[in-house]
DNA sequence: GCCAACGTTGGC
DNA sequence: GCCAACGTTGGC
């Protein structure tokens, strides 16, 4: 079991907006990164992921659970790249800031605070659990 | 809005 | 296969 952790610009696509889609998910569609398309190409069905706002926010703000396994991304007309489903699980009681995982010991190392511009990074067990206590959820 | 950091592209 | 140039991302 593998946890992971997205990003995406609120204007583009919101947490908001995931909620809103309810179980039926949505496709995350649109990357185009060759590290971020290794990261979705090895989730697996329900694993989780923490669902981060860039740019506006800048701040972990609930958890997803991908529902369908990587297949090619409808939005890429060259078959290259791929995407995974995610629906939204469960919101964060209180969002995980950026400026506050820089500033966490436990945290710092995590590929946010490193290489913040990676759209699809993997988050350790540890950071995992930490997080989730920070944001008021279950593990 | 600026700029640093990173990833990708293309000429050699 | 290297590396300079370019484009994009994202924090500030």
């Amino acid at each position: 079991m593998a946890y992971w952790l997205i990003k995406s610009e609120p204007d583009a696509w919101s947490w908001e907006q995931q909620v809103a889609r309810g179980a039926k998910g949505e496709p995350w569609s649109g990357v185009r990164n060759f590290q971020a398309r290794a990261n979705m190409n090895a989730m697996k069905k329900g694993e989780r992921a923490f669902f981060y706002h860039s740019n506006i926010g800048k701040e972990i703000v609930g958890i997803v659970e991908i529902i369908r396994e990587a297949y090619q991304d409808p939005s890429d007309e060259t078959g290259k790249w791929t995407c995974v489903d995610v629906k939204a699980v469960e919101p964060f009681k209180t969002p995980a800031p950026l400026a506050d995982i820089k500033l966490d010991p436990k945290l710092k190392d995590m590929v946010l605070a490193k290489n913040s511009r990676l759209s699809v990074q993997p988050v350790s067990v540890e950071e995992w659990k930490y997080l989730c206590k920070l944001g008021g959820v279950k593990p």
